[in-house]
RNA sequence: GGCGCGUUCGUCUAGUGGCCUAGGACACCGCUCUCUCAAGGCGGAGAUCACGGGUUCGAAUCCCGUACGCGCUACCA
């Protein structure tokens, strides 16, 4: 066991967005590839942006991809409080105490003031952020403000000298302090802001790698700078590629789910899914596609991360997908199928599916689904006893409607006659009929395909009447000759 | 505007000075199989390695510049 100790601290503000999950994973397969830990944090110090709910639909999502955690709100741990919310006090006391050493400073402009500040610099075009007013304000002054009056505290970002750190993805990167502006450290609620609140919790938690996404690059020298000023040591960095949409912009809404609850509606496995998610910006070799996870955790480095961001390849998931579906045995798709519909009912099925008929049913559709959400729809026929299909579905190609009634005349006595009701019996019947006839082979059971399963596009035909059983069969085809009559 | 980061087939990527007339995968196209659709097999097209300068016998790989993209520049994370 190392010491290693990483962290996934999502906010509480929304559904698990597919990046940040990205995000989590990364740090997760870190950590296990180090045989050190990973920590949960609930970063819920923005109080106007809190959605009901939100940190469950997070815990879900990592339950479902399989993602554990050995510290968090949940199950606790040497370090907790893990929420932000009941750590105030500790954010509070170091706070007062970078104010007593005369790291940071009480501010008390108004909210308007500040918003005329930025007014002005939009006009010059000058630098932005805080113009320090507060900054070398004296302490008579203080003490004309007094203690009514709000303020919130910034950090005393020094005028000169730069900071200097090794990124782990990026290598090293420079600052200069005059461009960074005295920026809030905690709010005038009493809260911490995320550069107070992250630095602190990571230096509580013992935290040794923190990994995160790009965005944040650029705002790690003022995390540096906070624990210069404590007296504490910095931890690795590690700055992640961001996810990208087709527009190569940020993923969001308009781009479709980005939601990665809304992958699992959808029907895709959870084991795709982090192969997917590990694969946006990692690489094993090149040629590599399909990496179970255990092989994952075995192979992940940081080393191997790409710097730049990757585009969400909505198409390559739905190959992948596919091929972890057809890579499970009958027992498990079956059991997967199941489970995926009683979470998310599928409007084509009964409410309650025989496990055994399913069994047999999903060896003719798991070379031809890339989600579970498509297989309701390519069995529903299995499930009804009174297909619906348009009269000119029947109509194959090169027959007329005199032609599909002799052939399903003579298809019923065929069938019919068929003891043993058995997918290669009936497939040598039928074949033996087809070329005894004057017809073609896709003609005659291009019709038997469109009377079964109401499809064009259909599993295959002798294994469904198989499974659909020769009662069944006889009576669909004799139904199909009265209907072929009536209009 | 300032600062930072990035840039190899449409997309994800391999590549760390000679093995690269740049490899793999998805998507696309063709053939094959075939009851439809898939899956599979075979093949094809697709990248002057963003651009321009250097360094070197030799550069996708090292250096400099430019362009473009993205991020940050909140009492949001």
């Amino acid at each position: 066991m190392s010491n290693i100790r990483v962290r996934y601290p999502p906010s509480p503000t929304g559904e698990p967005h597919l990046g940040n999950i990205r995000t989590a994973l990364f740090n997760w397969l870190f950590a296990k590839n180090n045989k050190g830990k990973f920590i949960l944090r609930v970063e819920d110090t923005d109080r106007n942006r809190l959605v009901e709910g939100a940190m469950e639909s997070q815990l879900e999502a990592l339950k479902w991809l399989g993602i554990d955690w050995d510290e968090g709100p949940d199950i606790g741990g040497a370090y907790k409080p893990y929420t932000q919310s009941e750590r105030l006090d500790i954010y509070k006391k170091i706070s007062d105490r970078l104010i007593q050493d005369g790291f940071a400073y009480k501010c008390y402009c108004s909210q308007e003031r500040l918003a005329q500040m930025r007014e002005g610099y939009k006009k010059t075009q000058s630098i932005v952020g805080y113009d320090r007013k507060c900054r070398n304000i004296n302490s008579l002054e203080l003490g004309e403000i007094n203690n009514e009056k709000s303020y919130v505290v910034r950090f005393k970002t020094p005028l000169e000298g730069k900071i200097i750190f090794n990124d782990l993805v990026r290598g090293q990167v420079e600052f200069e302090n005059i461009r960074l502006d005295d920026f809030v450290i905690l709010k005038s609620d009493g809260f911490p802001t995320y550069h107070l609140a992250n630095v602190i919790d990571d230096y509580y938690m013992k935290i040794t790698h923190v990994m995160r996404a790009e965005e944040w690059l650029s705002s790690t020298p003022k995390h540096i700078h906070i624990y210069n000023s404590m007296n504490w040591e910095i931890p690795e960095f590690a700055h992640l590629p961001i996810i990208l949409a087709p527009d190569k912009s940020k993923l969001s809404k308009r781009h479709g789910a980005t939601s990665i609850l809304e992958y699992r509606r959808l029907g895709y496995l959870p084991n795709a899914m982090v192969n997917f998610l590990a694969k946006l910006g990692w690489s094993l070799d090149g040629e590599t596609e399909k990496i179970e996870t255990s092989e994952l955790i075995s192979n992940f480095s940081l080393k191997k991360v790409s710097k730049s961001g990757a585009i969400f390849d909505i198409d390559k998931l739905n190959w992948l997908n596919g091929v972890y579906i057809r890579g499970l045995t009958a027992d498990e798709l079956t059991f997967e199928l199941l489970d995926y519909w009683k979470i998310f009912p599928s409007l084509e099925l009964p409410v309650n599916i025989d496990y055994d008929l399913l069994k047999r049913i999903v060896p003719l559709i798991s070379e031809r689904i890339k989600t579970l959400n498509d297989a309701g729809p390519l069995i529903s026929y299995f499930f009804s006893d009174t297909v619906k299909y348009k009269k000119e579905q029947i109509l194959q190609k090169g027959l007329n409607f005199s032609d599909v009634n002799i052939i399903l005349e003579k298809l019923y006595s065929e069938v019919i006659a068929i003891d043993d009701f058995e997918s290669n019996v009936i497939e040598t019947n039928l074949r033996n009929f087809v070329s005894e006839s004057n017809y073609k082979t896709g003609q005659v059971l291009g019709i038997l395909r469109v009377i079964y399963t109401g499809l064009d596009v259909a599993p295959p035909l002798f294994e469904s009447m198989e499974i659909l059983g020769k009662k069944h069969c006889v009576s669909v085809i004799s139904r199909a000759i009265d209907n072929m009559k009536s209009s």
